[in-house]
RNA sequence: UGUCCGAUGGUGUAAUGGUAACACAGCGCCCUUUGGAGGCGUUAUUCAUGGUUCGAAUCCAUGUCGGACAGCCA
């Protein structure tokens, strides 16, 4: 079985517990669900909770999960985000769910089937393919659009005009606004109400035409404005923007509004569950309302919501998550400080410890604070299996052994991963001058350091047992040098090789070490929440959130593969960057190992 | 002073009228050629009040607290 195939048990919750009862009641003749973005941004980690819950349902019912571009409104949406979203939702499922997503044939828009003098709408998916075959498949595939069902949606819209169930209404956007009353103020009716159907028909017609300037109009459902619901009093259907769309062009220059569209793209796509978050729990009874006035022959999609994630330490909303990147604050997009998907994958973290997490925090309709020790724990957890191990010096000293003879090479035998024995082995070279860690010396040891120190032995990994002998200083008072005596024999296989020691440190060769950029990272704010009571963010970004330097490295890291994962023992775990050249690595710290030294030191 | 939704250890979740459990975090010990990993142990929980019931985290009522909703955004 292959470490992306571990997987924890399946969960269960109150959405999975409704998909389960309609499975056995037969509801459906199969489960359908959708990740419906709007491409107007990169996906972040709160997206991964979604694609998981979606994805993970369509896994355990054997359904499909349609990747859907939610694109109704032309001026914010772009291709470059359709492309984002693409990448991110096929990393993120992998060989995990790739299976269960749903797609069509580039270019395909619904069929129209003709059954008891009625019209209906349907798009069918393809599913049951891996990434691989449908790249290499003759036709090509893409994701749904809701754009694709402009024509089918501006028919939904003729057809609720022609039960007198919308209207065109002429009301600027301020008079709507005092039309609208408030949550606990009722509204009252549009003048422009109660419009014959004909002269409703004729004015969206010409709405659509292009007759009229943004605003001037609006296509809006009569339905009740005095309803305890605002989202009932009588909503918007469709604006006017002349606006260029990405996928559709030119073509219109009237758009439906979200809560018009999304549930007949459902409807359209035949998905089963549409699974939201929390905040469109009272747009519900609008989803139900459309989709009933308009009594379509198949069974109708449902509404239902979920606490959306909300990880502590960092910020999640997309415009928060614009500013980073357009104060400079952070690089782009895929920062690895950045809770974007992207960012996220360059940071080193692989998609199964992303889904394990986002699997794993549950799924309920409680909004709560999510630590990010658990997003952590979760890396470490997959990185832990899977990395190989590697010795590199962040920070070096220079140690001298002075019985080990000038000129002498020897290579020591390493394992690559413990966790795993079928990672084989790899040599270090060991020689008379090394590099070791500058916090593994103290000349002055606080209480239970179980490192170098003057006079002290202490084991360094795979090698020998080194004892401190004396501390060469400049004349500023700096160390420069440790000159040691080793211990010949303990080495693996030696006698002396079962000595026990209380510390084992890492190093290198400084002969044969290499140079690499590494870029440490941490969290990007200090405070749990960094908008707690409105507080600006920028007042607790976390000066350290990046630190680079040069490191020496184990000769071997020269070929370090990009799609490997590494621990520098004792330290982290890393990952080549895609800014590596030839010759010229860098690594990003994905995340540090646990360090119960600094627990312990900080409370001495 | 409207409608809807919610409340279980420090944090996040489970228990679907029948022994309040799991994970993270914390603490302690064991083990360790990574102060990693692993193992063992431990601290700590049902918002309040009333009701139904042999029995309530679960059902009902009331209250308290928190959240969502008044874009021609999604």
């Amino acid at each position: 079985m292959s470490l992306e195939n571990i997987e924890k048990p399946v969960p269960s919750d109150f959405i999975r517990d409704i998909v389960a009862k309609h499975v056995a009641e037969e509801k459906y003749p199969r489960i359908h669900t959708r990740f419906p973005p709007e491409p107007n941004g990169y996906l972040h980690i709160g997206h991964a909770k979604s694609i998981c819950l979606n994805f993970g349902i369509a896994r355990e019912f054997g359904g499909i999960c349609n990747l859907r571009m939610d694109d109704t409104n032309p001026t914010k949406e772009e291709i470059e985000y359709v492309e984002s979203i693409q990448t991110d939702v096929n990393w993120l499922i992998g060989d995990w769910a790739e299976d269960r997503l749903g797609l069509k044939p580039k270019g395909k828009t619904p069929q129209t089937i003709s059954g008891d003098g009625k019209r209906d709408f349907i798009q069918p998916a393809i599913f049951g393919t891996s990434e691989a075959e449908r790249k290499n498949s003759t036709t090509p595939f893409e994701p749904f659009y809701a754009s694709d069902y402009f024509d089918q949606i501006y028919d939904y819209a003729e057809q609720l005009i022609e039960k007198g169930k919308a209207f065109v209404c002429d009301l600027s956007a301020a008079d709507m606004e005092l039309y609208r009353g408030a949550p606990d103020r009722p509204g009252q009716d549009s003048p422009f109400r109660n419009r014959s159907a004909e002269e409703n028909l004729d004015l969206f017609q010409r709405m659509k035409a292009g007759e009229f300037p943004d605003g001037a109009r609006t296509l809006r459902a009569k339905i009740d404005m005095a309803s305890s619901n605002v989202w009932l009093r009588d909503p918007i259907l469709y604006r006017i923007k002349h606006a260029e769309h990405h996928h559709t062009g030119a073509k219109w220059c009237i758009y439906p509004m979200y809560d018009f569209a999304h549930c007949l793209s459902d409807y359209i796509e035949g998905v089963t569950h549409s699974i939201c978050t929390l905040e469109f729990e009272v747009h519900r009874p609008l989803y139900d309302w459309i989709l009933e006035s308009l009594h379509l022959p198949r069974a109708l999609p449902k509404q239902y919501e979920f606490a959306k994630l909300i990880p502590s330490h960092t910020i999640v909303s997309k415009r928060k998550l614009i500013a980073l990147v357009q104060d400079k604050i952070v690089t782009g997009w895929d920062d690895p400080r950045l809770p974007t998907i992207s960012g996220i994958r360059r940071r080193g973290v692989t998609a199964t410890a992303l889904r394990n997490f986002a699997i794993g925090v549950g799924v309920t309709k409680y909004i709560s604070l999510t630590d990010v020790a658990v997003y952590e724990h979760a890396i470490r957890e997959d990185l832990n299996k899977r990395s190989l191990r590697r010795l590199a010096v962040l920070r070096p000293i220079k140690v001298v052994i002075t019985n080990y003879p000038e000129g002498k090479v020897e290579e020591l035998d390493a394992v690559n991963n413990p966790e795993d024995l079928n990672a084989g082995k790899r040599q270090i070279p060991f020689s008379r001058e090394l590099f070791i860690e500058r916090d593994d010396f103290a000349e002055v040891p606080p209480p239970k350091f179980f490192r170098l120190k003057p006079g002290g032995e202490v084991r360094l990994k795979y090698a020998f047992i080194i004892k401190c002998d004396e501390v060469v200083k400049d004349a500023a008072g700096n160390i420069t040098e440790l000159r040691c005596t080793a211990d010949l024999d303990s080495k693996m296989g030696g006698p002396t090789a079962g000595r026990k020691v209380k510390g084992t440190i890492h190093w290198v060769s400084a002969a044969h070490a290499i140079d690499a950029e590494v870029r440490l990272y941490d969290r990007l704010f200090t405070e749990a929440e960094p908008e707690k009571d409105g507080r600006d963010y920028r007042t607790v970004l976390n000066p350290n959130s990046l630190e680079v330097i040069t490191a020496k490295c184990e000769p071997s890291l020269n070929h370090a593969d990009a799609n490997e994962r590494y621990q520098f023992e004792r330290l982290a775990y890393f990952t080549l960057d895609k800014d590596s050249t030839p010759g010229k690595p860098v690594f990003n710290r994905t995340i540090t190992l646990k360090d119960a030294w600094a627990k312990e030191a900080q409370k001495g």
